[in-house]
DNA sequence: GGTGCAGTTGACCGGTCGGTCAAGCGGTAG
DNA sequence: CTACCGCTTGACCGACCGGTCAACTGCACC
């Protein structure tokens, strides 16, 4: 409650759209779940779509916090994506605790709603997919250096495979509601990474 | 145009939703744009959930057929399934051409956009995704059989990743708008099948 | 000719949507 | 004291939402 208006607004927003989606998300719920009167809310953003745009950002910092705690390390470079996949796992689990139901990946989610429709959020959420994939492309290239990984693999498309295989098993966990799936995901990527790309 | 009015129906929602969403499309659009009235439209379906229902059942007939086309032969088991994959891809560059953006997976896109959330929707695109793994498990379980592959792959996980990461790489080829990464999804789906589980 | 019925038509409903706005609040600087 | 300003308040707007309904049409069956 001691909280700045604004973020109690991009706060309440997050949670509610992670929990459901974009678009099924009102005006009129965000504002009486976060105590803020209507008008109060567009003294803060201009549209509804800003608010949108100001949740990716909200999400990509939180998800960047988690980047940064598991890949700023010494540990050996596979071992920071280990560690990151488990951090990201555990927040699913949390989020199951909290909502009842494993709610997906918080930019995978808004990525499938709003990519190739008007407006500024799809080219956001691109950017911030190639930011996510830069923190595997780097540990992977380091792994290479270190020869923990043979010297074939290109660390880009290792980079870009780790990521998809990512959001996918992160779909399917949401689909089946079986959050487990993402811990288990360490071993597949394990494997996409180590194989040498031609 | 021949066509019955309820087909012409499931038909429009189904390009409609596939180029946008669920919730994005109102009644009023899909009644508009296959030409039949309102009150027509509720008189063979209750909702606009039934709606999406019977959407849902067009996408995974049309994915069926697809499916049969590329696993019913007589081609070597890991042939099947890169066959499907081009197919798949193939529907996906075709969609873009006719709508100007990778749409993303009809099933996926509905699977993040309808999970978790109240009705029979959500149970529908689970059982669609076991039975689009099954397809794939059979193929693994074949060749394993033949000798195609290592004896340690158990074939329900190895189905259950190379869905997610087909999953995954589709969504991110909706975000980036580049069709070409779910077909050059091919080897990635093979390492991840070859690769023993423990 | 009459009856019944699947299918059509379009006006209509209450509710909710995103968005606006004039008035009012407390604090602070002149 | 007053004038200004960031922020709040809640009534209000037109448009649109999913859904209803009574009247109507064409056709098959008796």
């Amino acid at each position: 409650m001691t909280d700045d208006t604004r973020t109690r607004l991009v706060r309440t927003a997050r949670a509610l759209i992670h929990g459901s989606s974009f678009a099924e998300v009102g005006i009129a719920d965000l504002c009486r779940e976060a105590g803020v009167h209507r008008g109060s809310m567009y003294h803060f953003f201009p549209s509804k779509e800003a608010v949108g745009l100001a949740v990716i950002d909200a999400n990509w910092e939180l998800l960047k916090a988690l980047l940064e705690e598991s890949f700023d390390t010494e540990a050996p470079p596979l071992e920071r994506i280990d560690a990151f996949i488990g951090g990201f796992a555990g927040m699913l689990t949390a989020a199951r605790g909290r909502m009842g139901a494993v709610p997906g990946c918080p930019i995978g989610n808004l990525a499938l709603e709003l990519s190739g429709r008007p407006g500024e959020a799809s080219a956001r959420i691109a950017e911030i997919l190639t930011a996510w994939q830069r923190y595997f492309r780097d540990a992977v290239a380091e792994a290479v250096l270190g020869g923990h990984i043979p010297a074939g693999v290109d660390p880009d498309t290792a980079a870009l495979r780790a990521l998809a295989y990512l959001q996918g098993i992160t779909l399917m966990a949401k689909a089946y509601d079986r959050p487990t799936l993402v811990a288990e995901a360490r071993t597949a990527i394990r494997t996409l990474i180590q194989t040498p790309t031609p």
